[in-house]
DNA sequence: CGCAGTCTGTACGCTATCGCACGTAATGCC
DNA sequence: GGCATTACGTGCGATAGCGTACAGACTGCG
């Protein structure tokens, strides 16, 4: 396994030129990102911008009587706050780490004045960004069009590529909080991809035993988004 | 009425400082968006983008069955075509125009220099950006929580705001396409609406007869965006 | 070791929406 | 002024997911 201390195990941060990486990289502070933790609050202006390397966050909208929907997921791929360049400083959205573990983070100050430069910098974001629209837009057709069968395939999917491994630690109440259904739905969709020998879980921990199966059973979604962030965010990572 | 051939109808061009704005007057054309009309296709690289000024844009996701769900609504507060600047150049999604009109639209290589100047017109482009994430946000949450009765009421209502006037020139049909439900159950939703005095409507025309009555039946999501959009988009129309 | 707390499984009636099949009514066009 | 077309209304069985309730099973802590 790669080493986590380096700031390159976040693909974004990997793929900035190495001009700025080195500006960057005295910025960068090494940050635990434990389960359960709010990076932001609807409303609320960030003071960093996270960059996780094995930790997975959703970016998740509460409602007012206090049920919830995941509106995109973030992991080594991405950055959490794109809010802060984006020129609002704040969304109506809560961001939750999802998965613990590690990332960077960098103040938010440090980052508009990076932006402004606006070189190299502000186009790998803005691609980023871009990647990111297209997972909020197949979250709200999903919702809209596909089983929950197949919307579980999808996020384990999602989640899936944001680890390194095959191992998901995760109740299935958590997965029914991001994707807005009842934790017993949950269950009997699990139950149906335990049964096909898709999966294996037990309290909490899910283990996928056939990625493709996962893959065959999901709706386009799914293939959608993944071919969207491959192409706006090509694997710099071969530095 | 105001004068449609002034670019700033639209409240984004309306927005530019005036030096911007200056450059970009004679590069506007200013053409005809008629109801039907694909501005862009799924993949394909935009030739233009596209400012409406009495029109409304619907973006969709269609999937691979044919069936559709509509991710955001586009009107004379904002713009078409976002991947340009944003460094895409394609998106998954289908731009359509869902209520006939007026638009300017700007050549994609002058948009893409202007936007390269790093000035003002990045940072009004990147906060229409965002208040536009919040939409889709918005339409995922609404899709997985909200009754079909609501989310009618949320259309009517984002229509509403993006054209001057209280009637919409709109089929129930067309509203089952931009919503991804069945017509009928739009049929249904409307007579409700109807027989409440809310809204009046006969082959393709809907009037609103109680704004106000919709937004008390509406969910929470309409003013949710609703507020994005001001906040981060303020009215500098005034001047 | 025992017990509390957490996680997962099961059951049952309910509701919103679907899919399909028709019926009706307004409009426009020749 | 007749007729095709388009738009809207209605009915009915099917079903996915909800709300609620409760039971079993694993785990960790004292």
């Amino acid at each position: 396994m790669a080493d986590l201390q380096d700031p390159r195990q976040n693909r974004l941060l990997a793929a900035l030129p190495p001009g700025e990486f080195q500006r960057w990289a005295p910025m960068l502070e090494l940050v635990d990102m434990p389960l359960g933790q709010v990076l932001y609050e609807s409303g609320l202006t960030l003071s960093h911008m996270y960059f996780p390397l094995d930790s997975i966050v959703s970016l998740l909208y509460v409602m007012e009587n206090g049920a919830s929907a995941e509106i995109a997921v973030v992991g080594n791929e991405g950055l959490v706050g794109v809010s802060l360049f984006m020129g609002g400083e704040t969304t109506p959205s809560r961001a939750v780490v999802q998965s613990g573990g590690r990332g960077f983070r960098l103040e938010a100050q440090a980052m508009k004045s990076e932006f402004n430069r606006a070189g190299p910098v502000l186009h790998l974001l803005l691609r980023y960004t871009q990647a990111l629209i297209t997972q909020m837009a197949q979250t709200a057709v999903c919702n809209r069009h596909h089983t929950l069968d197949q919307q579980l395939c999808r996020w384990l999917l999602l989640s899936l590529d944001r680890l390194q491994g095959s191992e998901l630690v995760m109740t299935q109440e958590l997965i029914a909080n991001m994707l807005g259904v009842r934790r017993e739905g949950v269950t009997e969709s699990a139950l149906k991809l335990q049964s096909s020998g898709l999966i294996r879980y037990s309290r909490g921990r899910i283990k996928v035993l056939d990625r493709d199966g996962l893959e065959q059973r999901t709706c386009e979604c799914y293939a959608v988004v993944k071919k969207e962030y491959d192409r706006l965010l090509p694997a710099t990572l071969a530095v």
